[in-house]
RNA sequence: GCCGGUGUAGCUCAGGGGUAGAGCGCAUCCUUGGUAAGGAUGAGGUCAUGAGUUCAAUUCCCAUCACCGGCUCCA
């Protein structure tokens, strides 16, 4: 019997029924062959959407089929490597520490981890490079990769018998029947697969880290050892991650928050209390005018609350009881009994305030928009940068509507985030759809028909604004289901900017309400939204995206004029003058140093704009201009006036 | 909170059982400059904190704290 194989450019071939990927590539040229790492397959029959099924280059394709040769450039075939990597690396940890036990070992976007029980044995770093030795050693001797079926009773046999709790956990919840077994060398593990065909195209190891993580994500259980890695099929492609990663290491926003004095930290003050220095405070400022105007815009409404509530506040939102324990703890007065908290989130200062007046269908929807500084107990080892803080101010609002306005609502409140990311140029960012755990609803707090309505809701609202989405159980708030945008930062970890939450519950703990056309009274529903998120945590994002060249409306200290000697510094006053008539925020560097040494010291803090003036053009009323480090050239003060004001209006990278 | 690492001058870091160094920054002076570091002099440190071993600890051991990388958490 043959089959025909589709290629990706639509060329098919017919091939034996039961042909490899590996003879497929074999039989096209021996470099493909030697390059291909697996395959991804698609049955003609198979009707379901999706790329197709990862396989092993040694599985039989048995029919019709569609597929792609999968080689490192494919995240895929990457993955194939990463997964087998692991194996490898569980290998040498087996043959340096007998009786080693495993957990799980998966690839990950940038290479792979084990988690492993070393029992007493503490493994630090100076560790990693035997392991690293033995796992090129296991590579070079080219072991196969070998898959076998195996009965659940004889996989949990093995697994007793080796005394590995962890895998005959693992397998006890499988279904028999579709269980298989890798091997390579001397190590056999329970695996899915697939893996490469042998160990031989690992051939350059780096183990990056060690870590503590729980069996299976649970505090509660033991911790295990996890060992992260990355592997490559050259040695260049290692050291160009390596250099990859000193690179992200420079765009460290702790690092540019240090070097553009925007920001530090006190112990004295307190754990993960920021500090923001003036030019923070000047980009800050910035930050929060640019959403002040899009809000009157969008017809918020200002309010201004304060910094801490009574305790009763809270427990009437619930917030008390879901985080009571776990929080700042309650300040006490002179006043016997009488506690106040910080206050943790906005939300039920701003329902007091729909409470203060009685409200009509007509009022609705009511939008009240405030910087909100909260306070979080962030556990220590949580803390952050500027990412995660146990101070932070939430650029928050609070939408009150009736139901028949909620989709309307939330989908300006779409495009309001999507104007903002858009601002700062953010593309790779992820929409979240975070819905609570249908495990345990008992996390939350609600009705089950309330919840399905905000779940509902949001997927809708976020489909008609055609965003791609993914959904994700369990991250929804305790209140309601979110829609979170989610950016990374330098590193590639990912971290939650803006955020739209359904809320019916908070209403309904604060007994909101208004009065309908038929003089019924109703609830409304409540949107939150931050389209920064927080401040804090916004600027770090940003910061390690620009790698601290911010825009030019954004930037602390726009212009720096430098008189090339100090016979030149009253012209440079006064261009410093005339600019600041013009609102750019300029100030004047005559300091007893050599230009080149300010313009060094001035380009370190990432001022966008220098502009130096000397003899020549204090005799022709011109300045000499260099943006991000490019000379532009001398032009007239009213020009570079101009020039400014133009390239701040259409926030672009070129002046 | 948990696992591993780190902690030396304001910053970046070197050193090492006999009470400490560099560069930058800072101060003073010289220099008056043309697009990323001009020169000289000087002041800065309980070597994170606390116990222990030792004749002697900044160095070795332990604990604590902070920071870094993860885990768990994230209203």
């Amino acid at each position: 019997m043959m089959i025909d194989i589709r290629f990706p450019d639509g060329s098919v071939r017919s091939f034996e029924e039961g042909v490899t990927g590996y003879q497929i590539a074999e039989s096209i040229s021996p470099r493909l062959a030697a390059d291909v790492l697996a395959v991804s397959v698609k049955a003609d029959d198979d009707a379901a959407v999706g790329k197709g099924n990862v396989i092993g280059l040694d599985t039989p394709i048995v029919k019709n089929s569609s597929i792609r040769l999968l080689k490192w450039d494919d995240p895929e075939g990457k993955h194939v490597f990463w997964h087998s990597s692991a194996h490898l690396m569980a290998q040498a940890l087996e043959a340096l520490y007998p009786g080693v036990k495993f957990g799980i070992g998966p690839a990950l976007e940038n290479g792979f981890y084990y988690d492993v029980d070393l029992g007493d044995k503490v493994l630090s770093d100076n560790d990693l490079p035997a392991i690293e030795k033995k796992m090129l050693e296991f590579a070079h001797s080219r072991e196969a990769f070998q898959c076998t079926h195996v009965a659940k009773a004889d996989a949990l046999k093995y697994f007793n018998e080796k005394g590995d709790e962890y895998k005959v956990e693992l397998i006890d919840e499988l279904e028999d029947g579709k269980i298989t077994f890798y091997q390579n060398g001397s190590f056999t593990d329970l695996c899915r697969g697939p893996h490469l065909r042998d160990t031989s195209m690992i051939k350059a190891v780096k183990l990056t880290a060690i870590a503590g993580a729980y069996w299976r994500g649970d505090e509660k259980r033991q911790q295990l050892t996890r060992i992260y890695g990355i592997t490559f099929p050259k040695k260049s492609l290692l050291d160009e991650y390596l250099v990859m990663l000193e690179e992200a290491k420079k765009r460290d926003h702790r690092k540019l928050g240090k070097e553009m004095e925007l920001f530090t930290f006190s112990s004295r003050v307190g754990l993960g209390l920021p500090l923001w220095l003036p030019r923070g405070s000047v980009m800050r400022l910035q930050l929060e005018n640019f959403l002040r105007r899009k809000l009157d815009e969008y017809g918020y409404l200002p309010v201004v609350t304060p910094h801490i509530g009574s305790k009763q506040l809270y427990v009437t939102s619930g917030h008390y009881a879901k985080y009571g324990k776990d929080s700042f703890q309650p300040i006490h007065t002179p006043q016997e009994g009488e506690e106040y908290m910080l206050k943790p989130m906005n939300c039920p200062h701003h329902c007091e305030i729909y409470r203060s007046a009685p409200r009509s269908y007509r009022d609705l929807p009511l939008r009240f928009a405030e910087f909100g500084t909260v306070y979080r107990y962030e556990q220590s080892g949580e803390l952050h940068g500027l990412t995660r803080v146990r101070c932070f101010t939430q650029d928050d609002a609070h939408l009150f509507v009736r139901p028949d306005q909620l989709k309307e609502e939330f989908e300006k409140v779409i495009d309001l985030i999507l104007y903002v990311f858009g601002s700062f140029k953010f593309q790779n960012f992820t929409a979240q759809v975070s819905l609570r755990d249908p495990e345990h609803k008992e996390k939350y707090i609600g009705s089950d028909e309330n919840w399905d309505r905000a779940e509902r809701g949001i997927i809708e609202a976020a489909a008609e604004k055609g965003l791609q989405t993914v959904v994700e159980y369990g991250e929804a708030a305790f209140y309601g289901p979110k829609l979170d945008f989610m950016v990374k930062d330098a590193l590639g970890r990912k971290w939650q900017l803006g955020t739209v939450q359904v809320d019916y519950n908070l209403p309904e703990r604060f007994q909101l309400e208004y009065t309908d056309k038929d003089g019924s009274k109703k609830r409304p529903v409540m949107i939150h939204r931050a389209p920064f998120g927080s401040i804090e945590r916004f600027t770090a994002v940003l910061l390690e995206h620009t790698a601290g060249h911010l825009p030019l409306w954004l930037a602390p200290d726009q212009v720096k004029v430098l008189p090339v000697s100090e016979k030149y510094a009253d012209y440079a006053k006064k261009v410093c003058d005339l600019m600041k008539k013009s609102d750019i925020r300029s100030s004047v560097d005559d300091r007893n140093e050599t230009l080149g040494k300010r313009i060094r010291e001035i380009s370190l803090l990432r001022v966008p704009l220098l502009v130096i003036v000397g003899e020549k053009e204090m005799a022709e009323g011109t300045v000499s201009v260099r943006y991000e480090g490019v000379d532009q050239g001398s032009m007239k003060v009213e020009d570079f006036i101009a020039r400014f004001t133009a390239s701040v209006a259409s926030n672009s990278a070129s002046f």
